[in-house]
DNA sequence: CAAAACAAAACGATCGTTCGGTTTGTAGTT
DNA sequence: AACTACAAACCGAACGATCGTTTTGTTTTG
């Protein structure tokens, strides 16, 4: 790679980190080539001497993202192949929450393309890793089932329910800037969320006796926090 | 009210509904006051005459959503002042989709809000929600708790973790269309949601015995309908 | 007849994109 | 080491279209 390459590669980043930043923070259409040119440092010609075009930058910056999600060097990627749900959910939260919090524009931007483009750019990806969560999954819960470490429910729904409410929940928090924490700290809410996702709401018959009330102290405790 | 009030209160309703339309499905900044005078029917200067500017078109949309979500009539906030949290979650559930299917676009509105003008136009209107919420089923909760129809989870947050679950579930299967059903019905996605909220996704000791083989061939059968 | 409802042209600004031209870096030749 | 040729990187003006808004006027209504 020469040294021509070099500086080319140092443009292009440039400018994909400002339309990143632009494009996430006031949309697709609101966002114009100039105000990516004057911002990166390049100039117009020379962006779409790069990209083509404005929608390009648009995908390239999806397909960025995407890629990121795709390595298995990821902390979320490895609870996931590791399949211990629900034991490891407090770090499967730390995983998600890692990497809202890593690409808090990207998200932003897939909600872009669902507004402005219909989501045409992220369909196919997200059907996709649906489909390679389903895989992901459905062979460890056959086995966790079997041996009576699940309940009553369906373990592929579980996992997803749980997986989609803490990226919903790092999301509205850090990227929407509205946090969902009922008057807790972030972590009392994920607390508290993995406790009704493991326990239910309703009373367990069986425990009632044995839990001590220490821990109804704290429940009490939580809810007082503000 | 004369007859000249009831023709342009007919021309700003149109007005409205089809900015709403536009607004919703290609966002603000890629939609154009002509685009609006001309699928509507009126002209551009009779937009400015009725609306003053474009921004105001799209905050009296954001306003006659709050109205409509304040309604008293509304299903879900029957559901609300009712209290009967976790009893009735088939019935939020219900409310919450009559709404979000009623109000489809106006929900993609506030992430349109969110993106291109920072939320500013609705931020202020979710935190009074999320005060008249907390207040809402903060005397309800003493009084269930007592009665030992709840376990050990802090009930205001199960009943935020519910509804806000069954929220974004609509919104993403009706305003992003990406069905969240994991290879079930949404029926079936919302009673296993609701199995996992009351009664966790652990095994629960006491009830092993009694629960009778049908549930968990019903289960099984569930995790297989595609 | 006054006021409200409506229409259409016009204004300045900005949009995505194109294009002609300059600079920069590199490989090949002497 | 100096020179040449060429391609990639880069710039800024220019193009036609469209933007939000204003202005000027006409029609409708009480």
């Amino acid at each position: 790679m020469g040294r021509q390459q070099a500086r080319s590669d140092a443009s292009t980043a440039r400018a994909l980190d400002t339309a990143l930043k632009l494009f996430s923070h006031q949309g697709y259409g609101a966002t114009s080539m100039r105000e990516i040119a004057s911002q990166s440092g390049l100039s117009v010609g020379n962006l779409y001497h790069h990209f083509g075009s404005k929608e390009a930058i648009f995908q390239r910056l999806i397909d960025r993202y995407w890629e990121a999600l795709l390595d298995s060097e990821l902390d979320l990627n490895r609870v996931f192949t590791r399949g211990r749900f629900p034991e490891d959910l407090e770090e499967m939260a730390a995983a998600i929450e890692q990497v809202v919090e890593r690409h808090q524009e990207e998200i932003l931007l897939i909600y872009v393309d669902v507004i402005e483009f219909r989501g045409s750019h992220i369909r196919t990806f997200y059907e996709s890793m649906a489909d390679r969560f389903q895989e992901a999954y459905a062979s460890s819960f056959e086995e966790a089932r079997g041996s009576g470490r699940l309940g009553e429910v369906n373990p592929l729904v579980a996992v997803m329910v749980a997986s989609r409410w803490l990226f919903y929940f790092f999301t509205v928090e850090k990227c929407f800037g509205v946090p969902m924490h009922f008057g807790m700290s972030p972590n009392q809410a994920v607390d508290e969320f993995a406790r009704i996702l493991r326990f239910g709401v309703l009373p367990r018959p069986g425990e009632a006796e044995a839990s001590p009330d220490a821990r109804k102290d704290m429940v009490q405790e939580r809810g007082r926090t503000r």
